[in-house]
DNA sequence: ATTATAAAGTGTAACAAGTACACAATTTTA
DNA sequence: TAAAATTGTGTACTTGTTACACTTTATAAT
């Protein structure tokens, strides 16, 4: 009987070592604005080899799991967050990659809003860093949250992303100092206004600012549901 | 020793159930230009469930080879071609997308010159499809399909990344005709001309067609060294 | 040889999109 | 009440995109 249980797992051990023996994971850029600066929320990093190292917020997709809902249940676990934007955005799969073994690992990038109220980091392992102070990060992550940057500046100029990042209200201030931030330039106003007026999509919500120390300007939303009718309507070749 | 020993192995019987039971595969959508239109080369699936319908072409990752030199072993295999174009485009994991349980697949997009004389199609269980044409195929490879398509007609807008479907030497019509293959419209013939010279990356060889039964055009060429320096002068945001 | 056919090769005007740029009005703070 | 900070607004210029027609050159058919 012992001899058979020994055969068994032996045979599991083998098919480990030969056929299975890629573990899979899933690790998420979760990018916030505050102060004005773009911020990535990263973990320091509990395993030997990259003791005291940051690293992204990552878990071992579970295998009864779809890849999405491990990236949701690592972001609700993290933040306390339900509904985020998500995206998958490349998966990285170096052999040496990860010190333990074959671990290949699915990209996700996130955007929230660093003050919306139900958003809690109590973990003090946790941290928000500025985007442009980052430098060496645990395993592969400073090329995966290299990849995630790029991406996002990519997709703000043809979608209207970033605004997952404020406020449900914001000024069109906070909306240029954001995309600025992102993209590491700066805009002119007026243009900026101009553009973004243009598209259709911001509501005057009949509010103004509050303890700016100086001329407040008006609050808008944006019109989710506006944009994504007119989005239907393009439905062909899309950026 | 012999308590030890086994309980090693039931800690590795407990990973295998718990944390690495998922598999690996690469699939690759592989486009080829052939008679004017844009193709996609696919193989007769070998499995149960799916037996006659097409699929992409596709196999397990190995514990000891990265994710794009898999994708280029899959290439080699079943073309014979070595150096060609690939990109990694999107992992699919659906808990129900493969019969034979669970299996996650990164999905590559793959252009090839169809023309190419190192090309060989031996198998003839392979076989290139007009991409217009292509209803079910095997798994979720419709789905994986679509997403490579819909890139495609994203990247050739911005990177000249279609030229890997044409020999070296290629006119005018030609070129115009694979953009309107992969972007399925018409293109005014006078500004699509003008907008590749102003590219200024098109070399005359200094030919012309043969066996065309009309006037033959210049045969160019595309200087990707001239191309790939000034996409470094650029670098920064880029599409 | 002559003619029909098929595509090559070429430029300009109209329109749309993006950029550069300055001043008056409003609110807070000293 | 003056200084600081930012809001709010329009126009001229430049660049890129689209629409559009005729002459030239080679092949194929008669």
């Amino acid at each position: 009987m012992l001899k058979n249980k020994i055969k068994t797992l032996l045979t599991i051990q083998s098919e480990v070592e030969s056929i299975n023996s890629i573990a899979l994971s899933v690790d998420c850029v979760i990018f916030g604005f505050d102060d004005n600066k773009l911020k990535v929320l990263l973990i320091r990093s509990d395993i030997k080899n990259f003791k005291g190292k940051w690293s992204l917020l990552g878990d071992l997709v579970r295998p009864d799991e779809g890849l999405d809902d491990s990236a949701y249940r690592i972001l609700k676990q993290r933040t306390g967050l339900n509904d985020v934007y998500l995206e998958q955005v490349q998966t990285f799969g170096d052999l040496k990659r990860h010190p333990a073994g074959r671990v290949i690992t699915i990209a996700y990038c996130s955007l929230i809003n660093i003050q919306h109220h139900k958003l809690n980091i109590l973990d003090n392992e946790l941290h928000w860093h500025d985007v442009n102070t980052i430098t060496e990060l645990a395993f592969d992550h400073s090329k995966i949250f290299k990849t995630c940057l790029e991406q996002l500046k990519r997709r703000v100029q043809k979608h209207p992303l970033a605004l997952k990042l404020l406020p449900n209200k914001f000024s069109l201030r906070e909306l240029q100092l954001l995309y600025e931030a992102i993209l590491s330039l700066k805009l002119d106003r007026r243009n900026f206004r101009k553009k973004f007026f243009a598209m259709d999509f911001l509501v005057d919500v009949d509010e103004i600012e509050k303890d700016v120390p100086h001329r407040p300007g008006k609050l808008y939303k944006f019109d989710y549901t506006k944009y994504e009718r007119k989005k239907k309507r393009w439905s062909g070749i899309d950026f």
